[in-house]
DNA sequence: GCTGTATTAGACTGTCTAGTCCAGATTTGA
DNA sequence: TCAAATCTGGACTAGACAGTCTAATACAGC
């Protein structure tokens, strides 16, 4: 055992791993952790049983294997690279757009449910994946705005608590509401009014004092 | 059976009702819904657990009968008879800090992890108690913001989607950070600056033009 | 005090689950 | 080709839990 898993990485044992953790990751983002169990997970795998506590000792460990392996997958929706060739504008309406899409996407709703429900009884997953989630967007986001300030198409003083300001702006209680059922899925439209509003009100706030301000924000439905 | 429940209030019946009820969401709110067994809760109401399934069905709808109970006992911090006697911002800012401070409560942590946790298996909880909840709360924050328009000290044209952003800027990722344990609960000091940056960001968007903005935000800490 | 109703403790059923065990089949690596 | 490791399926243990049942007790209204 504790061979280098990279090594059989085409083997039947790490597929059979990959399979678990897998079939695990649905199986408990679809029902929560104490309704998912072992032989559901084992059916889903197509694996038996007894191989699942062959990989991990427990339905706990496996758990945390699967969340924090989902930390590695997180993609952060901000490519500053295309920074240069934009204007705040435009980059923050579609860094807003593609957030506000991405986070209501059925996975990260139940992802975000789980994680809530969960971070009681396991306490170092929740931190964990906020670093590397929503913490780690919030400092991309932070950086950007970091260097339209040097650049001087911004003007912020803090830019790790403007970054909150913005999202805070932005999702409002919208991820509540819709994971609690209180309203549909919105559509892009109203998705793209939403981030439009947000993105006024920031560079009503934070654009340079010699720059023509935004139109007054708050109009939008 | 089927009596007036309002008649038999000094009864024993409806004592060990009230019992039930509190003992039940004391459980449920601390362990979740699948982790709380009916042994339990009614050991902590003191009660025989046949005695739990004379006043209610089953499991579930006790749990319905405690979840719809506490949307009748969420009271909003925000009193606009005091409104008058005030300015917006020292309204605003003294809302803030005690909305601030009551999302951080323990019980108020636990109630939306529970709240989150199974709204996904009781949809129509989760929306009821939106409406009574948050979603109240937005509305009465939009009649003041109204009202406050309509005297002419704010200038907002969409009072519910203002609203909205007021909350969104206010309350950013604090929660979330503090459920998943990323931070510790802060301390009074940082929930007050955190409030004046909202409210002062609020008003330099939504103050009518003729009155001097506040200062630049985002200096905070 | 009498009568009917509610409460009680605890035994009990049936179901579900985490985790173990085993004997035979399959795969892997040399 | 052979031996070690891994996988399989299914039976099994032990415990938890929702919900029922019972026989005895406490209580309320008349």
């Amino acid at each position: 055992m504790a061979k280098n898993a990279r090594v059989a990485a085409s083997g039947q044992s790490e597929r059979k791993r990959q399979a678990i953790q897998t079939a695990g990751a649905a199986v408990f983002l679809d029902r929560g952790y104490e309704a998912a169990s072992m032989d559901v997970i084992a059916a889903e795998a197509k694996v038996s049983k007894q191989t699942i506590y062959n990989h991990f000792h427990s339905k706990d460990e496996l758990f945390k294997a699967i969340i924090s392996d989902m930390t590695t997958a997180l993609v952060i929706p901000l490519s500053i690279s295309e920074a240069a060739a934009s204007t705040p504008q435009k980059l923050l309406q579609s860094f807003a757009c593609d957030l506000l899409k991405l986070m209501l996407t059925p996975s990260s709703l139940a992802m975000y449910r789980l994680i809530v429900a969960e971070s009681a009884r396991v306490p170092e997953l929740g931190a964990t994946l906020y670093a590397a989630g929503a913490g780690q967007l919030l400092h991309k986001l932070a950086g950007y705005l970091e260097w339209e300030t040097k650049r001087g198409r911004l003007a912020i003083e803090n830019t790790e608590s403007a970054a909150e300001l913005f999202v805070g702006m932005l999702t409002g209680r919208l991820r509540f509401r819709v994971l609690v059922g209180d309203c549909e899925m919105p559509s892009d439209a109203e998705l793209k009014e939403r981030a439009t509003v947000a993105v006024s009100c920031f560079l009503t706030l934070f654009a340079p004092v010699n720059i023509e301000p935004m139109r007054r924000p708050g109009s939008g439905r």
